[in-house]
Order: structure tokens, then sequence, then C-alpha cells
DNA sequence: CGCGATCGTGGGGAGCGCCAACGACTAGGC
DNA sequence: GCCTAGTCGTTGGCGCTCCCCACGATCGCG
């Protein structure tokens, strides 16, 4: 009934590193678009609430969404009622982005869903096998930027 | 000039995963486009080899890739010579899909490539670092599933 | 024979990443 | 002050991967 995945791609290790982050990734997502929400929110939720409000291609550089994604995000998030898009006095190019009360506990109530998550994903390994795990990830992440 | 992504992210186990897996992926991708080919080619090239002629359902278990997608798939192959798609004459529903001289050619030539790749991804990791992280991934993967 | 399951195929959609172009605007050099 | 270069928001498009649904043809089993 079961056939299994040719041992070629088991033993090729960005193969271990794609289908385990599309796991993960598709457990998070999941739990985004049960909140009718998705990866590009949290994002930008989360980094407004980190540096405050900003122009769209701050977002974008900060986030690393292209400039074009950021417009429809925000549209969504605006329509939402979790931010506000107003220009900027100072600057006539740009708008400025920042969040509505509801916008804060929406990332807060999100933030902790990825929390809880992170759980159900990496429940087979021992916390000190996370944090081996979290810095060779790190590792190799740093190297390629 | 440079802005710096949230530390909320960058704290998130499930985010380094995919992140880097994504640069993996990237640079999978690039060196595929570069041949004029894709992962579901790889893919499927790697199980024909491995697991001989096989109907195009058997090769979406093999794979994990959608029948749909198949079909697109094969029809590139076909195109390109590497792949034949022949009927099954046992059955009448299934077709029978079988390499060719040129896509064991390709095969090799696409699988050399990813190992050389597989170095350029994890460069900053020692071979016992990448045995381990590997382990790690393996140890994950297992348990979704 | 008839019914359920399988197979190939086509169509569509979602999420993410990326690029090209254009009008509006700003800023720096002259 | 003017002009050029660059930034910003926006629209529109493309590609890859994954996923679902529906249909006609065929097979297998009761």
């Amino acid at each position: 009934m079961e056939e299994k995945t040719p041992s070629v791609l088991l033993t090729t290790p960005s193969w271990l590193l794609t289908q385990t982050a599309m796991h993960a990734q598709r457990i998070v997502a999941e739990a985004f678009a049960a909140e009718n929400s998705r990866g590009y929110h949290f994002r930008l939720l989360a980094t407004l609430m980190e540096f405050g409000p900003s122009s769209q291609a701050a977002l974008g550089r900060h986030t690393g969404i292209d400039r074009s994604d950021i417009v429809a995000t925000v549209n969504e998030l605006v329509a939402a009622g979790y931010v506000e898009r107003s220009p900027d006095p100072a600057d006539g190019r740009r708008n400025i982005i920042s969040l509505t009360t509801a916008g804060k506990r929406r990332h807060r109530h999100l933030s902790e869903l990825v929390d809880t998550i992170q759980d159900k994903i990496f429940a087979p390994l021992s916390s000190t096998e996370r944090a081996t795990l979290a810095g060779l990830l790190t590792k190799v992440l740093a190297h390629h930027s």
C-alpha cells in the first residue's frame, strides 16, 4: 500500500532539510489558516511590533518580503483592522504603517500560537537537541546572507 | 542601509528551519534552472532510476507529487526525450513511464550536480556537524509521517 | 453484471518568492 | 533653482511547489 521514497533523496542532506521544513511550514500555515491568516501577516505584525511604525519599503527590508507583496499584505491587514496606513507628512512618497490596538492583540495571539506549535513540530527532540539543531541551522543561515 | 529581521523570528526554531531550507532550495533550484530543469524532474528521474519503469500513479506515491502534477512533469520529460510514456498492455488505465538512455545520462548529471551543491549549502559545517544535523532532521522527519 | 476503486487528465487555487515598469516624489550635485 | 538619480507605492505578471475537485475510461471483486 505504502510505497517508499527513493533512497537517493533520503540520503541527500538538503532533501532532509527542505522536507522537514515543509512539514513545519505546513503545520504553521494550517494554524494560521485556521485563524484566517498567513505567514506574511505574522511577519509584518511582528516587525511592526519590534520596530514600530514603518514605511512599506522598510517593512520589506526587515522581512525580506518584496515591496509588491507588502502592498497586498498591508491591504489585507488594513481591511482586517490590524494596521493603519497613513501618508508620511515628512516624505510624500511614503506611507506610514502602524499597528492598531486590535493589531497588537492579534500579534500576541498569533505569537502564542507559534510558540505552542514549536513543541508540536520538534516533539521528538529533547531541549538540548533542539538547541543543537538551532545552533547548526543558525550557522548555515548566517553563511548565506 | 541594511535593516535586520525581527528577533522574534530569529529565535523561532521553525523559522530557522524554513529559512535555511529556503536558501538551500533556492541554490538547488537555480542550479536546476541553469540546466532547464526543476525539482520535480529530478525527483521523477531518481525514482525511475531506483524503482524502474512505473505507472504515473506509482511515481506519485513514491515522490509525494500529486497525480495532476505528474502529468505535466512527465509531459516535459517526454518532450525533452528523457522519458517514454507507453500504455500498459496489462492494464488499460495505466501508462508505463520508463527512462531513455538520455534520461539515465540526465539523471546521473543532475545527481552529480546535487552532490556538488551539498557542499555549497553546508559549507560552514564540519562533517560531524553535518551528520548531527542529518540525524536530528531525520528524527523530526520520521515523527511527521 | 454492477459497484467501488484506480488511473490519467484537465482545471483551478493558495502561498511564497521575484522581476519589470510607471508615476509621484525627494535629494544631491551643479 | 534646476536636473538627474534614486526612492517609494502600486499594478501586473511569472515560476515553483503543493493541493483539491471532477471527469471519463478502465479494472477487480462480489
